[in-house]
RNA sequence: GGAGGAGUGGCAGAGUGGUCGAUUGCACCUGUCUUGAAAACAGGAGUCUGGGUAACCGGACCGUGAGUUCGAAUCUCACCUCCUCCGCCA
């Protein structure tokens, strides 16, 4: 959410913004909302100021007469009110759904295009592998090692499902234990969040209610998250941070959910896509300045590019378009994982600052040395996504023989050199 | 699943229809005193929002939302959250 008062004094910027993120977003009918709001609010506060004055005159009359007279005036006060109130009520409704919409601004430096094809790249990282062999896919490989059963998995959880089993199963608490000591020792605070949230969280990350198709519902009416950043975020919802407790530094791992609704013929095999994973996430909660926004956005990818260079894993990383971004997302990065079998950079990781998007919508303020209250600023950042990242770690590890030869930084989780 | 209780400012905790945005204590800020601090004393201070260059002037906020009333923190209803007990499960 956007500060309505940036909004009518920046209305062209926010036009603009909304055309560069390829989201359909009339400012002018917002902002006509907005008038209609305003006037209705001064003429109701006008006549609650009214109503004040004389109820308390009742309070303070001493003649019965006169008392009387009053109370028969307010009366007629009140009804004229009351239908003031009803319109200001349902122009609210209509504005505060409007607001919830409003995409937040991109960066300048974020380019312009349509979708993920137009993301630039900006940096590569490791050496393509060269195989003296045709290298085996992902299915190929889960199967060979019995790493992975998809036809039991899908008798189970139904399509897209899948059960991790013997060093499948191990990989992915090797590389959880891995993630946490390396972002531990950078002094991130690890927390285990829920994936079942209620409606307030998902709102106040951007998720709702645009995203409501990609989330599953409960009967009870929560949702089930698609990121740990949901629960993360809504951790510090409604309260005033310490300054001296920022940056805060998170990460957390929950099981994310994604219904993957108009998705149905991507990646319908293998580790890639599922409705189910598990998940490692960066978050952050700093001051309000773009400049701290920026730093720590570096910071996250930074974070992540190390874990990836340590289990030197060849990636690249892409700045997003302008239409790739999401409603509150300023600007992200996001990493992409080579993969040997399809030829291509895969995506793994996704950076992305929202200045006080989010915080504005989830109430998460902190008072600066002034004693001003501001929104603090939230980012995140993937740090390991799994299962998805065993895709590149397995095929850009795997050997002739079939065998796989087990990153060096997870060998004291695994307890072995090679898989298989 | 059943029964009962509670939600008030940063915290604790009064207030059960009429100057209550809210007594008081702690914490906080500013003075006085002191070489400095502590103590004591005096004073100040909430959040959101509309108007105004500003001083300032309105409005809202006592878990949330409706309702009763000229007037609601206080009465009614629904919901949310927490606590206690019973049941069920691990």
């Amino acid at each position: 959410m956007l500060d309505i008062k940036f909004i009518r004094e920046n209305k062209d910027l926010v036009a603009a913004g909304a055309a560069k993120k390829h989201i359909d977003f009339n400012v002018e009918e917002l902002l006509g909302l907005d008038d209609t709001r305003r006037a209705l609010l001064a003429e109701v506060e006008a006549m609650r100021g009214k109503q004040n004055e004389t109820a308390s005159a009742v309070a303070r009359a001493s003649d019965q007469v006169e008392r009387e007279r009053m109370i028969t005036a307010s009366k007629l006060v009140k009804e004229e009110l009351q239908k003031k109130e009803e319109e200001l009520g349902e122009t609210m409704k209509k504005w505060q759904l409007m607001m919830l919409s409003v995409p937040n601004i991109p960066d300048m430096s974020v380019p312009e295009g349509s979708d993920d094809a137009d993301n630039q790249e900006i940096k590569t990282w490791g050496d393509i592998p060269q195989f003296s062999f045709t290298p085996k896919g992902q299915m190929e490989l889960l199967e060979m090692h019995d790493m992975a059963d998809f036809e039991r998995g899908t008798k189970v959880a139904g399509f897209r499902g899948y059960v991790l089993k013997n060093d499948g199963a191990r990989l992915i608490f090797a590389l959880s234990q891995f993630v946490l000591n390396e972002l531990c020792a950078e002094g991130f605070t690890p927390m285990i969040v829920p994936s079942l949230v209620r409606r307030e969280s998902l709102l106040g990350t951007g998720f709702l209610p645009q995203g409501e198709p990609d989330l599953y519902k409960t009967q009870d009416g929560d949702f089930l998250a698609g990121t740990a950043e949901v629960a993360t975020m809504g951790y510090h919802m409604d309260e005033v941070l310490p300054l001296e407790e920022l940056p805060k530094k998170y990460i957390s791992f929950s099981t994310s959910f994604r219904r993957e609704a108009g998705s149905h013929s991507k990646d319908v095999k293998g580790l890639i896509r599922v409705h189910e994973f598990y998940k490692w996430e960066q978050v952050i909660l700093c001051e309000a300045s773009h400049e701290e926004s920026v730093k720590y956005h570096e910071f996250l990818l930074e974070m992540s590019e190390r874990l990836m260079q340590k289990l030197k894993i060849p990636y690249h990383v892409v700045l997003n378009c302008g239409g790739d971004l999401g409603l509150g997302q300023v600007k992200k990065y996001d990493i992409e994982a080579w993969v040997p079998s399809e030829g291509k950079y895969r995506e793994t990781h996704s950076a992305s600052y929202f200045h006080d998007f989010q915080t504005r919508r989830l109430n998460i303020r902190y008072r600066d040395k002034e004693g001003k209250m501001h929104f603090a600023h939230s980012l995140n950042n993937t740090a390991i996504a799994t299962p998805r990242i065993l895709v590149p770690l397995l095929e850009n590890y795997q050997n002739e023989d079939g065998t796989i030869t087990v990153p060096e930084v997870l060998r004291p989780y695994m307890g072995k050199d090679v898989i298989g």
